[in-house]
DNA sequence: AATGAATGAGGTTTCATTCAT
DNA sequence: GATGAATGAAACCTCATTCAT
C-alpha cells in the first residue's frame, strides 16, 4: 500500500461499456471459461483475458471468483427451476404423462440451449468450498423433493409405479444428468432435443430390461392395479 | 533398554513400517480426507498429519498429490472393472437376465464397501488437470463402452429394447451413479445392498411410468418382439 | 491453484533453524524495518529478505504484517509496563519521590535501550487499523490511569500540586514521550540516561518558567546548590 | 426550465461551483475523512463520495492523494505558525510571560477550533512516504527552534530556568500535544480553552511534583489564591 | 468541468514440493 | 527412512490514477 505513483505506459483504455453490459459480458465469458477448464483451474486472469479487460475491471463487477460463479449457477437454477412446471392432476385437459414429457421437454431444451452452464453445473460446481457445496446441495435437493412428490402423487393415481418415490427421483435425476451431460459434451445439437426426450421419456416408461423372453409383463401390470 | 530413543529435539522419530504398510496407511487415509473435503481443498498436510507422519515422509512414498489421488482411483477402478463380469449369452446355467442383476448387484455391493472411493469418484475426480481429466473419461468411457456392448448384445436377443445403446449406457450409468452417491452419502449400510439391487434392477426392467392407466403394455411388449 | 507441478531452480535452501530462534530472528529484524520505514512503508517482503529468507517462510511464523506488529508492540508494553512500579506512600524507606524518579529512570532506560521499538511505538503504531488502534488506546489508557492515580495519591499526601490528575497525567506522558522519542531518533547514548531523567524530573518539579522578575524560587535554589 | 439537465445516463452532473468553492470543499470533506479514518485507510473514493463527485473530479482539483494531504497540513501548519508570536523582550507594554501566555492560549484556540486537522497531525502525518515525513519533521523542527531560541533569550533575561533549551522545546511541545490531542478527542468545548491555557501555562511555571514535603511555595501559594 | 469505467502496479497469501539434518 | 523448516511459483485482491465520453 505504499504510494505507487503510477507512470502509467501506453496501454490504450479500452472503451467504457455501460455497466450492466460488461457485467454481462464478463458473465458469459467466465461461463465458458469455467466449462472449458473447471472451476478451479480457471484463473481470474483466465477470464479477464477472454473478456478483453484488465484484472482489476473484474473485481468492479465482482467479488470474487467465487461470487462470480455463483452468480452463473443461480442463474442457472432458476432458468431450470423454472422451466420444471408443477404437475397437476386436476386439469383433464393435460394428462399427467404429458405433463411429465413436457417437463422432460423444457429441462432438455434448457441444457441443450446452455451448454456451457450443463457441463459447469453438472461436473464442476462440488469442492469449491464447504459453503458453496452446502448450497448446491439445497438447489439439487430442492429438485429431487420436488420431483419426489410429483411421483407420490402420481403412485396415488396409479401412474407410478410403487417403491420408494426418493429413490425413483434419484435413479431418475441421475439418468437425466448423465444423458444431458453427455448429450452436451459431444455436441448434440438442439434438434435432437426432441429425440432426447423422447429417449428419456421411453426410459422411465418402460426401462428397456425385458425379464422374459414371452414379453408381456404381468407382474408389472399387476403392480400396477392391485 | 527400549525406551525410545529421541532425537536431538522433542519430536520422536516414528517407528520405521515395512515399506509398504506404511505406504497402504497413508493411502488409507488420504483416501477419507479426500472423500470429506474434495481433493482442492485436502492439503498435504491434512494426509500427513492424519497420516502421523511428517509431509516430507508422505514423499518418500508418493510422487506428489496427483499421484496418491490418481492410485486410489485407479485401485477403485480396477475393482469396480473386476466386480463387473462380462455378460454371456452361450451359458444356459447363466441366464443373461440373472447376470445382468448380478453385476448390478456387484457394482453395489463394491461401492457400499468403499464408501469413501465412491464418494470421490462421483463427486471430487473432476477438476484436477487436464490429463488426469482425460484418463478419468477414458476409465469411464470404458464402463459404458462395455456396457453399451452388451446391450447391443442383448438386443439381438430381444432381451434389450431397441434404442441407441450408448444412450441406454448413459441412462443406466448416470441412474446407478446417482443411487449410490446417495446411498452412500445418506449412509445407507451394506445390508441394504439388495434392496437397491432390486430398485435398480427393476428400473430397468420396466422403468415405473405408466402410459396408460389400462396397464398392460402392448406396444412395449410389440417393440421387443418386432 | 493449479497444481504447480515445481520444477525448482537452483536456490540453495538456507540451513534450519530451531523455531524459536528463527522466529526471534525474523521478530528482530522487523522491529528495525518497520522503525525505519514505519508501518505502512514496510512490505513482508522487506522483513523477509532483510532476514534472508523467502517470503513464505515469513508466513511460518506469523499470521501476517499486523500480527508480527501486534506481537513486538506487545512485548513492548509489557517491558514498559514491568519498567513501572506502582508507587507506594507506606513505605518510609522509599520516599515517593524517590520512586518517581525511579519510575522515570526506569522508562527512559528501557526505550534507550529498545530505540527501535520506541520509535515504532511513538510514531508508527497509529492508523493500522481500527480494532489495532483500539487495543493501542487501551494500553495508552492503561498508563495514562496509573499514573492519574498515583499523582492522585500524591495530592493527598501533599506531594502534587493540585490540577486534575487525568491532565497532568497527559502533559506529563506527552513530554516524557516527545523526550524520548527525540532522544532515540538523535542518537542519545544510553549513558545519557540519567541526564534525561534527571531533566525530565526536574521539569515536573518545578517547570521552568519564572513567572515574576524576581526570581528566586526557595525549594528550586536550594536544590541548585546542594 | 430549470429542470435539470439529464445526461443520456441516470447520473445527474453536477452543477458547476466556481473552482476554488469546489476546491475548498472537497478539502474540508477531506479533512474530516483524514481525521476519522487516518491517512492510510482513507481511499480517493472516501473523499469523493463524500464531497459528492465523482472520483476522477477529485484529480481535477488535487494531483494526487497526498497533495490534498499535503495541502491541508500545509493550511493547518500555517494557520499555527501564524497564531505563534515571537516574543519580543524590548516591548515593556507586554511582559514576556504574557506574551508566553498569549501564545499557549492561541495555539489552543487554533487547535480547538480546528480539531480535525489537530488529530490529523498529531497522530495521522506519519508514514506516507519518506519524502512527506521529511517535511513534516521540518515544520516540527521549525517549531521547536522557534520555542527553543525563545527559551534562550527567556534564559538569558532570568525568565527561563537553565537547561538545554532544545531540551526544554520538546518537553513543551510533547506537553502540549498530549493535551491539545486529549482535549480534541475527548470534546472539550471551545471555551475550555482558557483553563486549558491555565493548566499549561501553570505546568510549565512550576510542574507539579513537591520534592519536600514542606511544601511550601510562597509564589506558588500565592498564585492560587489571588 | 465532470464523469466513472478501466487500468495495472504492488502488495498479500497459500501450499505443493525440496532438501539439509 | 524420517523429519519439518524453507522455498517460491502462482494465485489473489485493492485502490490510486487515467482517460474516453
Amino acid at each position: 500500500m505504499a504510494a505507487p505513483k503510477r507512470s502509467r505506459k501506453t496501454a490504450l483504455k479500452k472503451t467504457a461499456l455501460p455497466k450492466s453490459e460488461r457485467r454481462q459480458q464478463i458473465l458469459s465469458v467466465a461461463r465458458d471459461v469455467f466449462a472449458r477448464r473447471g472451476y478451479h483451474q480457471t484463473t481470474i486472469d483466465d477470464i479477464a483475458l477472454q473478456a478483453g479487460v484488465a484484472r482489476g475491471t473484474f473485481y468492479l463487477y465482482f467479488e470474487d471468483k467465487r461470487a462470480i460463479f455463483s452468480d452463473l449457477i443461480d442463474r442457472f437454477a432458476s432458468q431450470l427451476t423454472m422451466a420444471i412446471v408443477r404437475i397437476t392432476v386436476d386439469d383433464p385437459q393435460r394428462p399427467v404423462v404429458e405433463q411429465v414429457r413436457e417437463n422432460i421437454r423444457a429441462i432438455i431444451a434448457t441444457c441443450l440451449t446452455e451448454r456451457s452452464m450443463t457441463k459447469v453445473l453438472f461436473t464442476g460446481a462440488v469442492g469449491i468450498d464447504p459453503a458453496f457445496d452446502r448450497k448446491l446441495f439445497t438447489f439439487y435437493d430442492m429438485v429431487v423433493q420436488l420431483l419426489a412428490e410429483s411421483l407420490k402423487d402420481g403412485q396415488a393415481l396409479g401412474i407410478v409405479d410403487e417403491g420408494e418415490p426418493r429413490v425413483l427421483a434419484y435413479l431418475t435425476i441421475g439418468a437425466l444428468k448423465e444423458l444431458l451431460y453427455q448429450a452436451v459434451t459431444l455436441g448434440f445439437s438442439e434438434e435432437s432435443a426432441e429425440v432426447l426426450t423422447q429417449q428419456m421419456f421411453s426410459f422411465l416408461s418402460g426401462g428397456y430390461l425385458r425379464t422374459s423372453t414371452s414379453g408381456v409383463r404381468p407382474e408389472r401390470a399387476r403392480r400396477a392395479r392391485p
